[in-house]
DNA sequence: CTAGGGGTAAAT
DNA sequence: ATTTACCCCTAG
């Protein structure tokens, strides 16, 4: 007999945050007693708010006690099957004590970019939490790498690869079309470029094909400028010469910033980081899981034929 | 009391 | 089927 679920409100949420603010993750009784909270809080308990905090922040950043102990219950009660992947390099099974998710990555050269660690479940999250990061912060020229992390890290506490990965993530939107960058500042991407009427569905946004053979610091910026652009003209199709023109000064103004953009980060040499980061990144965890035990096989990794 | 492991049931 | 919330238990 479970108890009859009740959904936390904003202003529990808010009051939780707040609490843990002032007093510091982990003081649940005292924030609990804490007048200001108390009266939001009343009807949970410090169990509670621990729990909540558990599910809060580890779905946010991907990794968290739990998550380890749902893959260890899923893995000893269903799913019987076992079978090989007969591709990508998952070697990762090893449960002894440390569990580090070596997801399908794509290393140098791939269709599917996915980041690495977090893989289908943590991205939509993560993203929308950046998505919802510049929302609120709705800074009039877009907000910066920097100010996004601080949100998120506001709302929950972000692990030490949280930087790499917003980076990953951020540079993986843009070049998606989901952001906009200028001057190194990330805005939401126009939803729809203009209100069109008439034109209930439309499959507006194609992601084509990006790839990722950002290697060199200045490809990076033609890669961005062409998906831009290529989105653009694909929309453009369809549009009046007038919606056309607006769309075209738009995107030459776009480009204009991203050049300029481009000229800061050649100097200061901070663009096409992300996904050597990310890789980085990989390659430790997957080092982590195998660290100690498992010392005989050694992953080789060798997809060119 | 808190952290965390483990579980169940209700929402989505 | 996954996520979310609540509960219970045990070791510090």
């Amino acid at each position: 007999m479970g108890a009859p679920k009740q959904k936390w409100t904003s202003e529990e949420e808010a009051a939780l945050k707040a609490g843990i603010k002032k007093h510091g993750a982990g003081k649940w009784r005292t924030i609990l007693k804490d007048p200001e909270f108390s009266g939001v809080l009343a009807l949970r308990s410090n169990v509670d708010l621990k729990d909540k905090w558990r599910n809060m922040c580890v779905m946010a950043n991907g990794w968290g006690s739990r998550e380890k102990a749902r893959l260890a219950l899923k893995r000893s009660q269903q799913i019987p099957k076992h079978d090989r992947n007969p591709m990508a390099l998952s070697t990762v099974v090893q449960s002894d004590e440390e569990i580090v998710d070596a997801k399908p990555l794509a290393i140098s050269g791939s269709d599917t970019l996915q980041i690495a660690g977090l893989k289908k479940s943590a991205s939509s999250r993560l993203d929308n939490l950046i998505l919802e990061a510049i929302t609120n912060l709705k800074e009039p020229s877009g907000s910066n790498k920097t100010s996004i992390a601080l949100y998120i890290e506001d709302q929950c506490w972000a692990p030490p690869n949280f930087k790499r990965l917003l980076s990953a993530k951020l540079k993986f939107l843009t070049a998606s079309g989901k952001l906009i960058k200028v001057k190194r500042k990330y805005r939401i991407a126009p939803r729809s470029a203009f209100s069109d009427r008439r034109r209930s569905s439309g499959v507006l946004l194609l992601e084509g094909r990006q790839r990722d053979s950002s290697r060199d610091e200045k490809d990076d910026i033609k890669l961005f400028s062409k998906s831009q652009i290529d989105a653009d003209l694909s929309k453009m199709r369809s549009m009046t010469a007038e919606e056309a023109a607006i769309a075209a000064a738009r995107a030459v103004a776009e480009a204009e910033a991203a050049i300029a953009e481009a000229e800061e980060a050649a100097r200061e040499a901070e663009a096409a980081e992300a996904d050597a980061e990310a890789a980085q990144a990989f390659a430790e965890a997957a080092m982590m899981t195998l660290k100690g035990r498992n010392a005989s096989k050694m992953v080789r990794l060798s997809p060119s034929t």
